[in-house]
DNA sequence: ACTAATTGTTTTAAGCTTAAAACAATGTCT
DNA sequence: AGACATTGTTTTAAGCTTAAAACAATTAGT
């Protein structure tokens, strides 16, 4: 068991055994790193803005991109279900914080844009966000985070090399 | 925008701006790994097994305790809520994987425990769950293993000190 | 023993998420 | 033009998640 002084507080690494693999307690531990970090995002997001993750990334995206974007490259944008983007769409609407039109191109397509309200909105939160990500990380050096960016982008690269292994092997 | 040879794929890194900083950028890194591992292992325990992550979360810890354990203790273990390890329970218990019975000592705890047939599927995605994780780190050298270990340990670290921190600010 | 506070669990309401089905509009092929 | 496939979006059903309220049982204080 690990003793840490926060008595109270348990996560992901708590019962790992000696015997276990190396890669069982990287992975372990890039969990609870990410759960730490996520977790106190979506309380701070919660706490000063009263909205949540998936909210702000949508504003996010629409923020950044040029113009209006269409549902699907919404959806394709942050990697998740049609039919998820079109509930949080529905909400955000309903708080006007973005707008909706049909495409005059083609009438399937759904065209979402910021509100000023929105824009604003986004722009008070994404520079609390930032403060926030970097107090969390305020005790590394700058070579620690270039040691972490660099290893974490190794790690990536093995992740995505072990799928395509994967998917080639299933068309076999 | 970022071309790698996976054009349809995006992930979190995908807006980031040169002008961002570099936590903002370790932290876009660290959620574009978790997610593709978290991802991966949730497919495959669906493909596989038919499960989800947070059932085989409760099973895991089940396992590795001797002993029923209450719902309050998975609850605080699993780091979740209580009324969220009481809808997995449920379903654990509908599936005939684990065993829920009041406490002799006191009527307000229920005792939990692994059936046979939860034991025995625990230990069958337990080892495959393993696998694919050293599959998808596969490219990593030990170096690079221990490297990353020690430096998200850092991380934790300074995300437990800034919480601290920021908790008795809120104190005072 | 009575009252009050605490503790352990479940229920409820709301939101996030997905896969699959349904629907609507566009494109393709002959 | 008519039939068929494809594409973009919404709906539906199910599960995960939380916070807050409700409930039940125990403990503490008097």
């Amino acid at each position: 068991m690990v003793e840490d002084g926060h008595s109270e507080r348990q996560d992901y690494e708590s019962g790992v055994q000696t015997q276990d693999g190396m890669e069982l307690r990287v992975w372990l531990r890039l969990l609870t790193c990410t759960n730490l970090l996520d977790t106190e995002v979506r309380t701070r997001l919660k706490q000063t803005a009263d909205t949540t993750l998936p909210r702000f990334d949508i504003l996010a995206q629409l923020e950044r991109h040029v113009g209006p974007m269409s549902m699907g490259e919404l959806s394709k944008r942050l990697m998740v279900s049609n039919g998820n983007v079109t509930g949080l769409i529905d909400r955000l609407a309903g708080e006007g914080l973005v707008d909706r039109k049909p495409s005059p191109n083609d009438r399937r397509v759904q065209m979402v844009s910021l509100t000023k309200k929105g824009a604003k909105s986004f722009s008070d939160i994404a520079e609390n966000h930032r403060t926030w990500v970097g107090e969390m990380m305020a005790d590394l050096s700058p070579d620690e985070m270039k040691g972490l960016y660099e290893l974490l982008a190794r790690l990536k690269a093995s992740i995505l090399a072990a799928e395509d292994k994967n998917s080639l092997e299933a068309a076999e």
